[in-house]
DNA sequence: ACAACCTAGTTCAAATTTGAATTACTTCCA
DNA sequence: TGGAAGTAATTCAAATTTGAACTAGGTTGT
């Protein structure tokens, strides 16, 4: 076995402001989110990715995997935002064995309702400490990472 | 109410790069980790803070601080830990509420056998895809988010 | 000294997530 | 054409997280 790769000092830092950016940033607008709508982060990122997808819709594996959720949390969560009426599930007709999550009229209109806070709190907690030099290197650097992790 | 302030295309574009970077990269390396050593990405995260700690520990609210956990998400993370005999808690002497976590010698062991394996799959899946300029810039940043997350 | 308020940490039940097993289709190929 | 292997999604029980309520100390002002 190879001696271990330690990270420098730098990197080091990379890595805690990245872990705890990350989960700071995330708890910071679930708790906003909710406190103000009632929805959850993960239901608004689910609801934000339907209501831009081609007629609403996606199919239940596409979906895990914008959303990283595994397949069985996915489907749980649509249970459940079906049961709040915001999404229904479809038959697949190319493929028997598929689903789609097709985001209805009340989800829409929850998202609309919930987006104006969302952004405010995503502005404020995130997008206005960029300088716009920095949000460019930032957004390719995130890209490449998250693009890396998808074709894994 | 003042209008909606919509995020224009690159920064729609960071902020999604961030969310999806942030749950691959995260939910990568907790399985890989998990898979090698047992040890989910949270109680390595934990365990990682108390070993660089003076005197390899830390009072239940700075530690629920630093790895952003909720009083009680880190009290029980603790109790499994310490079931496992991989930290134990301390009564506090100056304060009487508080309490140590402290990182035993088996926790440090265990730390030690996971360090070299989590260590090259945090190259693997993020550090190896930033050039020299983009680290420091990416730092930086998060940093900065981080930063003023921990302050609010 | 004591009441009102704050802080540290835990407890408990409900909600959510995990991961292995299962069901039902599709695809591949001999 | 049939059966082995793969894919889509769900189910279920165990593990984890959430959040409100609680216990036990501290702190402050009068």
């Amino acid at each position: 076995m190879t001696p271990t790769n330690w990270l420098d000092p730098v990197e080091m830092r990379l890595w805690r402001a990245f872990l705890t950016s990350t989960s700071s940033v995330t708890s910071a607008l679930d708790s906003q989110l909710k406190a103000a709508t009632g929805v959850s982060i993960d239901d608004y990122d689910v609801l934000a990715n339907l209501s831009e997808a081609p007629d609403q819709r996606l199919r239940m594996s596409e979906l895990s995997q914008t959303v990283v959720h595994s397949r069985s949390r996915l489907t749980q969560r649509i249970d459940r935002l079906a049961d709040r009426g915001w999404v229904k599930r479809e038959k697949c007709e190319e493929d028997a064995r598929g689903t789609w999550a097709v985001l209805t009229k009340q989800g829409m209109q929850t998202l609309a309702e919930a987006a104006p806070h969302h952004l405010e709190h995503v502005r404020a907690n995130f997008i206005d400490h960029f300088t716009p030099d920095e949000l460019e290197v930032v957004m390719t650097a995130l890209e490449r990472i998250a693009n890396n992790a998808r074709t894994q």
